[in-house]
DNA sequence: ATGGTTAGGTTTAGCGCTAAACTCCGGATA
DNA sequence: TATCCGGAGTTTAGCGCTAAACCTAACCAT
């Protein structure tokens, strides 16, 4: 393993010098040194310990990825598109990213101060395991598609709200006069109670039956299949359902199915997250998409502007939610008569 | 921060003695010291610095996640179900999981070598790729799903060709006397190699038709969708295709009904993975399941083995390939008469 | 000639921890 | 009584790096 001070040697100058010309402060080493400098680097293959240098800096350019592990980690497409740009935006902007399941608090909590992240993208995680993390303060946290609204952290989101105007809007204009929510809701305000409410207030402003909601536990496919088998005897049924993800879509789609209804013809679902479950169901899903990309980048965005600013600076500039659009596929059709 | 110095003022002795009591060499310490101090580290809420003990032991408790990233990083459930097993299991383990996505190698090198990486889980990684990581040789790899031999290595396979037979076993058992594979097929030997040999050589066992491969280059659900428009133009239409991939095969029955083909009437489908995509299709997939969990375990068990007696004597010990098992859906019927 | 700058370095000290060497003391051994 | 020994610590040095203080010669203005 090559040194600071081998590279020193090799170019004869003090290891102090190399470390100048590797940060880049250009006024202390002339450019003659600072050549020979970049061709002993280049020569002895030298890469700096990212270890001694935290210790020394008081920064370890590390940033934490907590993601929900309740069971098995990262089981949802969402989370895991997620992670995986995070990741890519950060590597490209000379951060490493640590990946903390949340499955022991303990441990990540003292996983972060151990390493003396510098800043956590807390990825969908709710109540009281937020306050726990919380512990680990004075660590620039951001937590995304979170409503609770928490002092000293910053938020990303979705414009879930919206997306679920964007739905109703969709069934309405299509004749639908009421509709049922399907989706997890919990004690805290989520991304499922947002995209409720913003699908409610739409049928309200049309004047038209608010929908009443089928409450699940989870957002996946088996929890959409068994959803399926209680929202089937409904009497009278429903002319439409707005789920809050794909994968519930899509276990819905089956299980209504095998109760021997059709969609769209009897029922009209509409899915959100536009992943790729959604395109190989039959019917196609019509559902909300959203911006992967786009929720990554402001993400990264926001939280480095926090580290180089500070929290409060970062977070007075609220940015605009992350874009969502209708996705159009063949689940949504006129209104069943009943 | 509480430094191990404050602990040691706090318990009236010199930092070795903390150090030593958090080491557990008991034999170095009293227990009414080591009470005392074990105290005074819970009064302090003292956490170790990671960067500290990584310089000073030259054991960083790193191990890194490599994940393939041409384009945007973990888009595969596969690879997202595994990285989140992974670090689960390795934060119980006591380590930390960097997640370093594959697009920018020279960055990604060097991050394990800044950091000191004790280890790394290479994820379905290939070619060139591999060659480029083993610059970072000297810690200790383990390749997964990766079938080049490469020396000072480690690998976890599925039980890849295990899996093809199944599928062919299954199609065979039906009456299928012919199948076509779809699946990446590339220069180098993959995972998609081997389930297409084992399903080619069942099918030779059984003395009837090779299959021929048609290939593509990725696992995706497009990808699927396309591959449909040129086998749906086959004559003979083949009574059967296995797909390496569930959203390969979800794409295939999408693109295949499109064109006006009923599955499995006209044409059967296998799949491989038994992910949750595979069971929202119409008419449900069948296909080979494999086992994240265990994956995931022999991985982590394999590479810890490593850090602790050396690289060859894990090797030595070459554990049995994760196993399959067949999923029976609806896409598996008798052959269509041609 | 004198002092003040500045460019271009070097030296020193220390980040928080641990391995290894050292100290001290009350027995056991001969 | 002199010697050795093990238990229970402490001290010292150093991991690889950087911030801050320091040095030196060359250059400038007065």
């Amino acid at each position: 393993m090559t040194t600071l001070a081998d590279v020193a040697k090799a170019a004869g100058v003090s290891t102090m010098t190399v470390s100048n010309v590797l940060a880049g402060r250009t006024h202390k080493v002339s450019e003659a040194t600072a050549q020979r400098v970049r061709e002993a680097v280049e020569a002895t293959g030298y890469v700096p310990s990212g270890a001694a240098r935290a210790l020394s800096r008081r920064r370890s350019r590390i940033v934490a990825l907590v993601v929900n592990g309740d069971g098995s980690a990262m089981t949802s497409t969402h989370d895991a598109r997620y992670v995986g740009e995070l990741s890519r935006l950060l590597q490209a902007r000379g951060y490493v990213s640590m990946m903390t399941p949340a499955t022991d608090l303990q441990a990540t909590v003292a996983s972060l101060r151990s390493w003396n992240v510098e800043g956590a993208i807390v990825i969908n995680t709710l109540g009281t395991q937020v306050e726990a993390l919380l512990d680990a303060h004075n660590v620039p946290m951001l937590f995304s598609d979170n409503y609770a609204e928490i002092d000293g952290t910053l938020t990303v989101r979705t414009a879930d709200a919206e997306g679920g105007r964007l739905a109703a809007e969709h069934l309405l204009a299509r004749g639908h006069r009421s509709a049922i929510f399907l989706g997890p809701l919990r004690d805290v305000v989520s991304v499922d109670d947002e995209r409720w409410r913003g699908f409610r207030e739409a049928f309200e402003v049309a004047g038209v039956t608010a929908s009443a909601p089928v409450g699940i536990s989870q957002t996946t496919v088996a929890s959409g299949v068994a959803a399926a088998a209680r929202i089937a005897v409904l009497d009278p049924l429903p002319t439409a359902v707005f789920c809050s993800a794909d994968d519930l879509a899509a276990g819905l789609l089956r299980g209504l199915t095998a109760a021997g209804l059709r969609v769209p013809e009897d029922v009209s679902v509409i899915g959100f997250d536009g992943f790729a479950i959604s395109q190989v169901t039959t019917p196609v899903l019509t559902t909300i998409g959203q911006d992967m990309s786009a929720k990554a980048e402001q993400s990264v965005a926001l939280l480095l502007a926090a580290l180089e600013d500070g929290v409060e600076a970062a977070a007075a500039k609220h940015p605009e939610p992350v874009p969502v659009r209708l996705i159009e596929g063949e689940s949504v059709g006129p209104p069943a008569a009943r």
